[in-house]
DNA sequence: CGTAGTCGATTACGCTTGTAAACGATAACA
DNA sequence: TGTTATCGTTTACAAGCGTAATCGACTACG
């Protein structure tokens, strides 16, 4: 391990999320680059990415490379990291931190595709051996 | 349906949402019994309770009836329905929409018991019928 | 009748978030 | 060399949130 980084990870906000989003499909990439993937679906100008950026770099979230004049942008946590994380806490604050009763909702609520059902029942069978 | 409700319910916070969760357990209760259910857990003084009472009444979460000189508060929106916007809310945000990831994402980080197993396979059998 | 307790309502205040404009440095081009 | 386009940084500002103190009304007790 890694010394002294209590590395308590910050929570992204919603906004922030759709930035990392970008980051996670393809990276490095500058702060324009990333605003081609996503200003036009969320409506945002280019200082707005710019702003969501610097905070990600606050919260250690993205890297920063400098590139000639600008900077390369990259996540420093792990996809996978970000959503264990958010899943654990939607199970814990709403289903007790049991996944059973998640499923039990999901199920109930039409949720779940053929497909889905399909998938899950393969995992099923992997987890069981 | 109703008349000139947009009723698109705001999002309840997640201090509010510990409050909420007091009242689906047990309802009417006044501000004090809430007071009593989450401000040891929580750490909150009663006016804390008091203030996310009244902002939940105000998004219209929470519904007031007047008992002597006191309110008695009680939910305004069914838990089956808050936990099913904010499911749907992480699945389409972190999976696409989809629940088979999920489920896979709790499986790989060993986030089922055998319990959660075991009953997501009776389940899974339910749905096949 | 005064006073202490209890209610809900109002006000407070610092932090985060969403959304962006303004600024200063620098690189590229004319 | 002067100007323009482009970076990242700084500043802005309203809304939402967490956390609470204060206030005005009223009740119950002495």
């Amino acid at each position: 391990m890694s010394a002294e980084s209590p590395e308590q990870p910050e929570r992204i906000s919603d906004a922030e999320h759709a930035v990392m989003e970008a980051l996670w499909q393809r990276a490095p990439l500058t702060a324009s680059e990333v605003c081609e993937q996503v200003c036009g679906t969320r409506g945002w100008s280019l200082a707005t990415v710019k702003t969501l950026l610097s905070r990600l770099v606050a919260k250690q979230a993205v890297a920063t490379a400098p590139d000639g004049k600008r900077f390369l942008y990259s996540p420093r946590i792990a996809r996978q990291d970000y959503v264990g994380t958010e899943s654990r806490r939607l199970v814990d604050r709403l289903f007790g931190g049991r996944a059973a009763p998640l499923f039990a909702h999901l199920a109930e609520a039409d949720a779940l595709t053929e497909e889905d059902i399909a998938e899950i029942e393969a995992l099923l069978q992997e987890l069981k051996s």
